[in-house]
DNA sequence: AAGCTGCTTAGAGAATCATCTAGACAACAT
DNA sequence: ATGTTGTCTAGATGATTCTCTAAGCAGCTT
């Protein structure tokens, strides 16, 4: 574990520019929430009263077999968006709410300059 | 043009369950967002004053060919992130805020339920 | 301990993607 | 009209991705 290699001071949004090191991080996660799959999977795990959801509930929700269920849980994982614990037989999923939150922030257009209204 | 297919009544987070179809609207999008040369491709327009940039200034920030950026702006066009116009010579970008506002809302965990913390 | 179930890892194959070169179109300049 | 410059399209290629099957480990049950 343990996914954040250049952890800096600030949160970067798109109204500034951004260093090649600093897109290809946040790239990376854009580009693991870029498959429909994962979508759902994040969905249905932030969806969830109580926040956890265990595997066998998710790989039920989908026409896929497990390997490829455990397959998009590990990009979710080493992207740093959930992170899971065994419990017993089975392993629990959860949101990591802070990182959502700053891709969030980062793409906030409250913090990017408007076009024609710019200031 | 007209990238929006299945423009519903309400802009989903992660909190409500997605419905397939919508969850691969959304993954177009944030696959779009998941190269680190169109991040910075955007995180250039979206920080020019004026919120306009001419391709030539965008070639010329990176080590790639033009085909290739046109390419990426492409790509940026069809998620409808960025619009463009022709004007003389030279062909303008700009981003198009309510687009990144949508995936901004989309991901920003104040709608969704923390986990251990959930309602 | 032997077997069963839940989940992950390993390896393979088809599809998609990012990049390039070559060529085309658009607008301006001479 | 012809040439020059800016941008896009077409086609090709190596790399990456998503999915599967087969096999492995972890923990429970008997």
């Amino acid at each position: 574990m343990s996914s954040q290699q250049n952890a800096e001071c600030c949160e970067p949004t798109l109204s500034e520019a951004l260093s090649p090191d600093r897109a290809a991080e946040l790239a990376r996660s854009f580009k693991v929430l870029g498959d429909p799959v994962r979508l759902r999977v994040l969905s249905l795990i932030a969806a969830r009263r109580g926040g956890e959801v265990c595997v066998c509930d998710i790989t039920d929700a989908f026409d896929l077999t497990g390997p490829t269920i455990s397959y998009h849980l590990r990009q979710l994982r080493e992207a740093g968006l959930v992170d899971c614990e065994r419990r017993g037989t089975w392993v629990y999923y959860w949101i990591i709410p802070a990182k959502l939150g700053l891709l969030s922030q980062f793409l906030d257009p409250a913090d990017t300059v408007t076009p024609t209204a710019g200031a």
